[in-house]
DNA sequence: CTGAAAGCGCTTACAG
DNA sequence: CTGAAAGCGCTTACAG
């Protein structure tokens, strides 16, 4: 900038003013000064004006696994916002590692970013309480905020699985199981207490062996799945946690003798392609992400008040799998 | 920074040597410091210290759509790379839109991001060169960049094809539709050319009605094969030129009455547990991530050199829907 | 309409 | 071992 100043003969702030096409300058000036900038292909720093600004125009999100076809359209839906605010998206794969987590979100506080949206892998959150304090909006989805209190848009999982066992009781099954991700994961032991709760609804027993929490491998998934199916007292029907878990679960059960009950935690492509459909509890990620991104904003944008909470609620999609009736 | 060193009762430059580990500071001096840096909750702005530094280690990662199920491995494995070298990651999707692809380049370029990765929307990069020439690394990926060298990381496109449509051939087919994305995108047109040599080579003829570009919007897709299926030379198989469209195709193909023989491009979940299985010809979207990250490193890490293209290959991966035999 | 000075928060190059 | 000065590339607050 101090290169095109001196070749037009101007003065820094004058340059500036053309960059930024702020009023009262000469269209001589103007022309003077472009050229200038043409001829030393000049291309202004933002990094330097946000630091002399205050806000930098970006956002971090820090989700599980940019991949994971749940994630994917959140992001997406964030970026959307974040576009339409002009702002750029800095983005983080936690991998469900709380030090990720932390790494990630204090890399992103520390280049000064104006907000955050955290899907959170970590269940204390008071590492963020200073960067909270010093003015990064902060918004929690998908899982809530731990420690502290926050601005967060979820899921009623608990009343999502209600709606599913539910559903699998109405259809005649008595002896149902639930096959969950890792219990230290918020999600996964929200959908647990839902299907604890609407067993007891119906007044139907659990037994233990029919409630299996744990990682989304597959080979656990069809062992522990093989267990529920093959006990002295085999389970008839299956809610299954999430997605991950589900894909493992249909290849399972398509080489099984016996028709078994399905219902799914999280909808996905093809579902209804297959033979029965799947039935599931869809929730809308892209939803997620946008309400989450547009809390945020009104924050930037100077909304106060207390921390902010939004339920989203999931919703039953029939498709063959979840109204098989029992066969013993 | 200032008021730590207020505190602490030291300069500038000896706060900064506690903050970043610098050798040559007394015990009692950093344990002063330390106290004021903790009492201040002061957090050091990596932004400024970049402006100084020169480098922003960032990258900008610009894809077609954050959300598709291809390109989202592709960008986790962009974000692992570039956490390996303690870079941050910016992500944008174009939305196959070039002004878009434009205007995230350039605002990305104007935070200096180090480098970027961009899977082309525009075919014409021009735009590019002064930011290229100012040392802004760049890797082009999945898509050739238009009207500059640079290097590349691209799928053999039509070698995938050819294989696909010659698997095919071999299970008996003569009359072989395809039906691809848009021409004006690269892969969609180098895939279609791959279509035609696969015909050639077997002296089979192509009829024009058995070839269909656009949109990959359900209704399009839909109408266009309910039309090469019912002409008065109906296709008996069809290659399917991505996973978007291999989804509604699979969906108009499951209410057909006839079996008809498919292979899609590009792989994509559950694909086996589909009845029949999907054939398809498979690239790997993380590797073609990984591939073009590792070459932005190099090249940030100094290596020289021209343009560096590399092509990787899709392969076969037979399920059942590629070797249905011709009915009639 | 235009510009010189000070400052955003840090680091570099030097001197003590 | 420590610090004052200058500078990274911009904008703000003023003065003319």
């Amino acid at each position: 900038m101090k290169d095109v100043a001196a070749r037009a003969g101007v003065g820094l702030k004058t340059v500036s003013r053309v960059v930024n096409e702020e009023a009262g300058v000469t269209e001589t000036t103007i022309a003077r000064v472009q050229a200038a900038i043409d001829a030393l292909g000049f291309r202004r720093n933002d990094s330097a004006r946000l630091l002399r600004k205050g806000r930098t125009a970006s956002i971090g999100l820090v989700l599980e696994d940019l991949a994971d076809p749940f994630y994917a359209p959140l992001s997406r839906a964030v970026e959307e916002v974040a576009r339409a605010h002009a702002n750029l998206l800095f983005t983080g794969s936690s991998a469900e590692d709380s030090a990720r987590e932390q790494e990630l979100v204090l890399a992103f506080c520390a280049r000064r970013v104006d907000g955050l949206i955290v899907v959170p892998a970590s269940d204390d959150h008071r590492y963020l309480e200073p960067e909270m304090a010093a003015g990064v909006a902060t918004v929690f989805v998908d899982r809530p905020a731990g420690q502290i209190t926050a601005d967060e848009v979820l899921t009623d999982n608990a009343g999502g699985v209600r709606e599913g066992v539910a559903h699998l009781v109405a259809h005649g099954h008595r002896r149902i199981g639930f096959l969950g991700d890792r219990p230290h994961i918020h999600t996964a032991t929200e959908r647990l207490r839902g299907y604890r709760e609407a067993m007891a609804a119906a007044a139907l027993p659990v037994h233990d062996s029919w409630v299996s929490m744990g990682p989304t491998a597959p080979d656990r998934v069809r062992s522990e799945l093989e267990r529920m199916l093959a006990g002295p007292e085999p389970v008839t029907a299956l809610f299954v946690g999430n997605n991950r878990i589900t894909v493992t679960a249909v290849r399972v059960l398509a080489r099984y003798g016996r028709p078994v009950a399905l219902v799914g935690f999280d909808d996905f492509e093809l579902a209804d392609l297959l033979r029965p459909g799947i039935s599931v509890i869809a929730q809308d990620p892209a939803l997620l992400g946008r309400t989450a991104a547009r809390l945020l904003f009104r924050r930037l944008d100077g909304a106060a008040g207390p921390p902010h909470r939004v339920e989203l609620s999931g919703h039953l999609i029939a498709r063959g799998s979840g109204e098989i009736p029992p066969t013993h």
